[in-house]
DNA sequence: GTAACTCATTACCCGTGCTAACTATTCCTG
DNA sequence: CAGGAATAGTTAGCACGGGTAATGAGTTAC
């Protein structure tokens, strides 16, 4: 398995399997920590909210345990999430037909413009780099990018 | 450039340059988030001072400054993390030997212990999962971590 | 019909990032 | 060489976002 002759600007390989682990989770909190930091100026709504209004914008209205599962998070987090958002007018909530414990989260029409109209300005930051990469590492990517939503979903 | 045979097991791969930058930044802001949860239950260390504890090992005594930079944080936030390590006895601090406005950060022996002994045991759940994967993931993982932290180090 | 379970919420705590303002030191410049 | 600018670190204070524990409302099972 050879790859050297598509990797021209990143030389540093990571080896070993045991040391893997701790550079990609060195990468992983590193390049997080900079990506909060990249949010556009005039978005009011946190990287957090904003993923919590495309997983409803994706998947359609859902109920706030169902949310907390899917962005791997405690349902207190989800609902405080949720409240956010209510609040800003980009969801609204309505009790579930049949179950009436559950409150469904649906997005709003406000939401889901948000969600369209930033959805090509919300990633300039990231998409401007990435278009600084070659298109073997871009390649490398396109296809990490699914292994670690996989990782994290993981018991 | 054809990467079909090594890509057994995720199938779904992210086809636009657009979206390859939304959904490596929620796959990388959910797999932090489950990294986070994931820390070994007899360590008292938060990730991020195992992180700076970890670079202190690998690449020796610095400046506070230079922590702060190479962690990609502020320097206040990198001063507090120090101080708990401080605190906890797995750093020392010293005056810089000619220039007195800096304080060099060393790692003790008993924080070089820790990270040795912790080496193995500490990302445990993301080893576990790595062998879970086949060859071939691992292997685009391998090539992925030091372009995510190329990523994180861009200006 | 009551006990056990589930879903969402409330209240509270902690870690960790930030900015602004301040001190101490060094550097630069007239 | 004096004094202002620049740099390193810290302190103080704020915000966000995670967590757990406890509670209330609703459902299910016995």
């Amino acid at each position: 398995m050879s790859y050297a002759n598509d990797m021209p600007t990143v030389e540093k390989v990571v080896r070993s399997d045991a040391g893997l682990a701790s550079e990609l989770r060195l990468s992983v909190m590193r390049l997080r920590r900079r990506l909060a930091v990249e949010r556009h100026p005039d978005n009011e709504l946190s990287i957090n909210q904003m993923s919590v209004l495309g997983v409803l914008a994706r998947r359609g209205a859902m109920s706030v345990g169902e949310l907390a599962t899917a962005e791997r998070v405690q349902p207190p987090s989800m609902t405080r999430t949720v409240n956010c958002l209510e609040e800003s007018g980009d969801v609204v909530k309505r009790p579930h037909e049949t179950d009436r414990r559950q409150i469904v989260v649906e997005i709003s029409e406000q939401g889901r413009g948000r969600v369209a109209a930033d959805r090509d300005r919300r990633d300039a930051w990231l998409a401007r780099c990435l278009l600084e990469l070659t298109p073997a590492e871009r390649a490398i990517l396109r296809r990490a990018a699914p292994i670690l939503d996989n990782l994290a979903q993981k018991d």
